[in-house]
DNA sequence: ATTACTATACCAACTAGACGGTTTAGTAAT
DNA sequence: ATTACTAAACCGTCTAGTTGGTATAGTAAT
């Protein structure tokens, strides 16, 4: 519950949810176990157990940090296109496309809830629909901003599932496109 | 193996294979297990095992299926958008957005293939990979073309997820925006 | 400075059940 | 005769979750 203020030794937590996001990348959802993680984190079953009661709760637990990394990462945004008339749009799209090495796994936890159960995505559908009121709040042409939208969490799917290879060399050229077909949007 | 010109009783694998679907769409790929299948048709677990050697083999045989239906529906729209000069990737987009009713969990294949075993993707990584070389060589802006490829299999995992509701409602008017763009570009 | 206490962060061993897969023996439609 | 199964028992392995105990680090009274 509490990281620094609280007695006792450092906690694990994130590295913990780092390792699962890593083991769904690169092992698949399937394969998110208490003992896989066990290993590649050299923490028993019982401590993980410790930091998260259940496994539901081990994948709420990805679930909002990814939506909470995602949401900083908008705000950074924010500011960067501060004064631009479609400074929230496309801080929502460089948000998720977003390119930071440690957040490359992003959408692991997506997967994983969907995998183990799909009860999990209620709080992430929410987060959506409030994602796509304010795209329709804030853009001049909303449809042209949900083909924007669904095309960098597309492209984050596949760069995630490995199908295609050139998504990353890419993607500053990708994320350059988008800002050119929302500046000349008429 | 033989579905129509052997002799023997008409094959159930068709059935197997929209049950499995509709399973992982409904409670994720985790609980894609024989004995859920066995439930959902009322075959025995003998008789899925006799339709697919094992779980690996099933989850070929939906990727397999899925390319299948993929690549008939491309066909249709070819015919369709005979003379157009983006046939080609108007084809490819409104066939991977398809709206048939019956293909409507056409990327369950897809889903539990990740969670299960992401080696089986290797053929579909394949797949995409040629449908990129086609989009490269007949868009006259190859970026525009990934851009909506993209858009439309970011709003089917969306749709798949339950992520968003209004997704199927919209379907039509976000086929028509996609087309729109195509034929507006410079 | 020592002692006593508390909260946190674990570990090792175990359990009950689920899962993939096999086997066997038999049935039914074509 | 071939194909397409059913039914049911069975097996080894894996998995989530439990229990009961231990180690570490900070807190606070003496």
């Amino acid at each position: 519950m509490c990281a620094k203020k609280c007695a006792g030794r450092p906690s694990n937590r994130d590295v913990i949810l780092d390792a699962a996001e890593q083991l769904v990348a690169s092992e698949g959802a399937a394969r998110l176990t208490f003992d896989a993680l066990g290993q590649a984190t050299s923490i028993s079953k019982g401590g993980l157990l410790y930091h998260f009661a259940s496994k539901d709760k081990l994948l709420e637990a990805m679930l909002e940090r990814m939506v909470a990394r995602n949401s900083d990462l908008k705000d950074a945004f924010m500011v960067e296109f501060e004064g631009d008339p479609n400074q929230e749009l496309k801080s929502i799209l460089l948000a998720s496309l977003n390119s930071d090495a440690e957040c490359a796994q992003l959408s692991s936890g997506l997967l994983a809830a969907a995998a183990n159960n799909p009860e999990l995505l209620a709080p992430m559908t929410a987060h959506v629909q409030q994602t796509f009121q304010s795209l329709e709040q804030f853009s001049r042409d909303p449809m042209l901003a949900k083909v924007l939208f669904f095309a960098v969490h597309g492209a984050r799917l596949f760069e995630q599932l490995q199908l295609c290879e050139h998504c990353q060399g890419d993607r500053k050229a990708f994320a350059d496109k988008l800002l050119a077909m929302i500046d000349q949007q008429n």
